[in-house]
DNA sequence: GTGGTACGGATCGTATATTATCCCTGGAAG
DNA sequence: CTTCCAGGGATAATATACGATCCGTACCAC
């Protein structure tokens, strides 16, 4: 008599719940993350539990002392920072190598989401603008047939979802700039740019998003080179 | 009466212990990881051992089904494609990020290092040319700033390192090229070339190795654009 | 008042036990 | 000969139990 409704196991369920609640910041970074109590909210026993913040931790989403306990990884400038950088690159290299493999369809999606980013400018809600942006970079990366890459650019874009709620809330007058310059990737990658000049456009939208952050919180600090 | 010699958890030793022998090959790709006998081998019981699948799992050096086990894991020539072309990403970013901060000592390393390499191509051990590779490339990464991407950087290494014993194994001629390159790549550094010089070389030093191996296995595949 | 120490609660770490699932093997039906 | 099903062994998944460690607090000595 096989279920059909497929069983998820305990683990695997104790692992998305709580990555859900990192990435919807109802777990901020810091919070104590107690087995017993998850396990008692969950409703099974700490064994599932703890694999669960095993994977996270190895994600680097949580941290962990032997004997102490995990919390959610405190992100500090110096990290958002090296993560924000990593991005850029790895970014930059997916968005690239999936330029060739864009479908028109996936153009006008991606003009489509810019749009809606342009128009979000008035009323300005960082989450939903952040949000937006996301998925607007995921059409243009997703179709890079490197799936080690995309597992890494999508494993550093959860790794700073959680960390910031997002750069545009410190910066507001990002944005504006942020839409113009996809508009200009859009351009590049419709018009068959080189894959170089694709790639350090994509890395260098990141990057000033990073150094715009970097300069409003430090503005005596060094812009980073490359 | 706290015991000095620090009591490391059996989880973390099991980790370590499973990681070891992936590396050095007695694990080899494929092979089964069951639970109790490895419980039994290191006399601790299943649990810990669990986590430290999971942890390896999320590293992606085990592949994991549910109620069915680990397995070391396969790797097929597109995964290898994949990791080695991430990879030449990541290392060659790390390797420009790292090059302006790079000591005359260093530089004096890595030609030292590249020195055996040049010697041990008489009498050729791909294991040990593979090693005193990656020694090699660690000194012009290490001094990176970025610790994030320094992290990515070694856990691809990682990744590939027990993947395949050595591409040099498989087409050895590249390993006179690999050396000469070397000698560009250090002397791009020592006379501080723009970075993106730097990059592109280290970036396309590693491509190339991947490019000699797929097309020794593959004549007529069609190579890596970017 | 200050420092140290001893106690206790909270929480983690691991072992053991129980249940669930898979996979293989063998036999019977077609 | 092939196919399907049943049963059993192997192994994973989870629960529970117990011991170990840490940390805060209160008490005592000085």
């Amino acid at each position: 008599m096989n279920q059909e409704w497929a069983a998820p196991s305990k683990s695997q369920h104790a692992y998305l719940w709580l990555k859900e609640r990192i990435a919807g910041e109802e777990l901020t970074p810091g919070y104590r993350l107690v087995l017993a109590s998850i396990a008692d909210e969950l409703d099974m026993s700490v064994v599932p539990v703890r694999e669960a913040i095993r994977r996270l931790e190895a994600e680097g989403l949580v941290t962990f002392e032997r004997n102490v306990g995990a919390r959610v990884s405190m992100i500090d400038d110096t990290g958002y920072r090296h993560s924000m950088e990593s991005l850029a690159i790895l970014e930059g290299a997916a968005t690239a190598l999936a330029a060739r493999h864009l479908t028109a369809d996936d153009l006008r999606h991606a003009r489509e989401l810019n749009r809606r980013l342009v128009e979000s400018l008035d009323d300005f809600d960082p989450r939903l603008f952040t949000s937006v942006n996301h998925a607007f970079h995921s059409v243009l990366f997703a179709a890079c047939q490197n799936t080690r890459l995309l597992a890494l650019v999508e494993a550093e874009w959860v790794r700073l979802g959680h960390l910031r709620d997002s750069t545009f809330s410190f910066v507001p007058g990002r944005a504006q700039e942020s839409v113009r310059e996809h508009e200009v990737l859009l351009d590049l990658i419709e018009t068959g740019a080189p894959l170089p000049d694709i790639e350090r456009a994509a890395r260098g939208h990141r990057s000033a998003t990073l150094a715009a952050y970097l300069s409003h919180e430090h503005p005596d600090g060094l812009p980073a080179a490359l």
